[in-house]
DNA sequence: CTGAAAGCGCTTACAG
DNA sequence: CTGAAAGCGCTTACAG
């Protein structure tokens, strides 16, 4: 782009700079550094290297990658990259590829199954290596397909069959947020669960509604939502519309708290002293919120990071064994006592 | 991927299926459906096309792009992606550039002058036709030298120099803010200004002091921060520190906006009441806040698109001219009169 | 230590 | 209407 094509610089415009053999140019350029002795001469290596610096000689990736057959290209897919979770998760994907000298390619499926396919195609069409797939549905008819047409793939962040993924271990998370709230007294709960579809809202809502029924509590009110901020409102209303409302409100995902607190607002209710609410995933807006929200702490970046080096290990043909990151509570103001003192 | 290397489906093999040259299936492949009269006999052209859909052709890039030199790949530089306002820009790009058959490539630049280098630097590497930057700074010396080395590259979101961009009208969005909150009766007002390299922070101030100065009222109080909720915390701590604080605070960006919100609460100020907020963007967010926040609206998909189609234009010889998009204000609870009936 | 050849998949004048 | 050739930039056995 920077060159017009005349003056791209290729291995044989320095080999013929240098009155070498292309063969010898891209043998020196490809060697390790301290290898170089196996491809030229220590004197025709120095000159090779020095000048393909001199004039920012780049492979052109049409040529190795016809020749190799390796595109050093991973597919991503999410729902969307607006949603936060999925733009940091994306981010550390992003960071472990580039330093692997990979390039990622993303799209979003917005969780629809057939923009999923098609989008999935036209990442292969550009002959990505591998996919990661954020998007997967527990019903996961196109992974099985996929992977049975030899596609290879790893999942983040949400998990699906056992297909071969990097998530937090949610089960877990799930407990923790109802111990949290049942430490506060509070026996009378809901949970805004996401999208039946994703494991994360899933077992999520397993993990907290399996705590209170060890517990031989009353089973928590259960409704599901969009995993934004207008799902959590309308979510949490048809909660709060009860007047046998619970005394605290569990939400799979931060962006549906923040939407309960503004239902809550609505009703009167002041979030951390009449109601306790809070979310998962801890993301940056959490700790800063008006009032700071109570949530569930996950690896975000770093189960990007897992998850490319997962790919990459399989793209090797070596072994990988799906991986589950701990999460961790961490529990601010918008949580407090079932029954202020006041009562 | 999907297929192993010796089931990849070419125009060779589909050429020897059919007894007929590469170059055929080539000319009848590429050919719009319409002419193909051009290419071959619609008999041959028939039954190339049925064999290729039936055996899911798809082109090799790396044969295409070597031999066209043309990539169909877009560079996208952004500050970060998990920043919801570059998101939304980058899912623009990605629309558009996948309805005229291109793929973008995406890197975060951290708003770092070397890492802005560097991922340039590897975009270029893979060939990309074009970029567009969401992270120019005012200081342009970058985007002067890739120029100046032929680059062909457009901005959006912020301006720089002389360079083609497509942003909102950030002077006119202050200029509304200014004319908000004037209209509410604020007239001790300060500014969240944002970085100051940036030229969204730097026009909204502009026009937001602008319109204060035009009406012969003070200068409004202006202070620079990161435009991310921790930022405008602290921006907004300083200022309420002030026994003489303002009435009203204008943030450049609704996330600092929300950080400022914080910082009022810490402070035992309601919003909306004791003190007036605005931030800008209106990300999907705001109208879902708990104190919904008063914001200029701004068609960031759009942008996205927009900067997209002037990079083709660009890329095809054509003149191209910046735009600049009509903001609009979107009032919400978090502004109200200046001094409540009350007092 | 270096060269020469072959070929990855594609497109595009050119010929007939 | 179709074929044949050339060549984009690269890598990789093979030869010497």
């Amino acid at each position: 782009m920077a060159e017009s094509k005349a003056r791209q610089v290729t291995l044989r415009s320095i080999a013929d700079q240098l009155g070498l053999h292309v063969s010898t140019v891209s043998r020196v350029l490809n060697g390790r550094a301290d290898d170089g002795a196996r491809a030229a001469s220590g004197d025709t290596a120095t000159r090779i290297r020095r000048l393909a610096q001199e004039l920012g000689y780049q492979p052109d990736p049409h040529g190795s990658g016809l020749r190799t057959g390796r595109s050093k290209l991973v597919g991503v897919l999410v729902p969307r990259l607006s949603d936060l979770v999925l733009a940091m998760i994306y981010e550390g994907i992003d960071e472990a590829a580039g330093e692997l000298g990979l390039t990622t390619i993303t799209a979003n499926s917005r969780d629809d199954d057939k923009t999923r396919r098609v989008r999935t195609k036209m990442l292969l069409a550009r002959r990505v290596e591998g996919l990661i797939f954020g998007d997967a549905s527990l019903d996961s008819g196109f992974l099985d397909e996929l992977a049975a047409d030899g596609g290879k793939f790893v999942l983040v962040n949400r998990r699906a069959g056992e297909h071969p993924s990097v998530t937090a271990d949610d089960l877990l998370g799930g407990r923790l947020a109802a111990e949290h709230l049942l430490g506060l007294g509070h026996t009378d709960v809901a949970v805004i669960a996401g999208e039946p579809y994703a494991s994360t809202g899933a077992d999520r809502t397993a993990g907290f509604v399996g705590l209170y029924r060890d517990r031989g509590l009353p089973a928590p009110r259960v409704v599901h939502s969009p995993f934004d901020t207008a799902g959590g409102r309308l979510a949490a209303e048809r909660l709060l519309a009860d007047p046998n409302r619970p005394t605290a409100i569990f939400a799979v995902n931060d962006f549906a708290a923040i939407g309960a607190m503004g239902a809550a607002r609505d009703h009167g209710l002041t979030v951390g002293t009449d109601i306790s609410i809070m979310g998962y995933n801890d993301t940056p807006l959490a700790a800063e919120l008006p009032v700071p929200l109570t949530s569930v702490s996950v690896p975000m970046r770093d189960m990007g990071r897992r998850a490319l080096q997962m790919l990459t290990r399989l793209l090797f043909g070596g072994e990988v064994r799906s991986e589950r990151l701990p999460p961790v509570l961490a529990a601010r103001a918008s949580t407090a006592r079932s029954r202020p003192a006041a009562l």
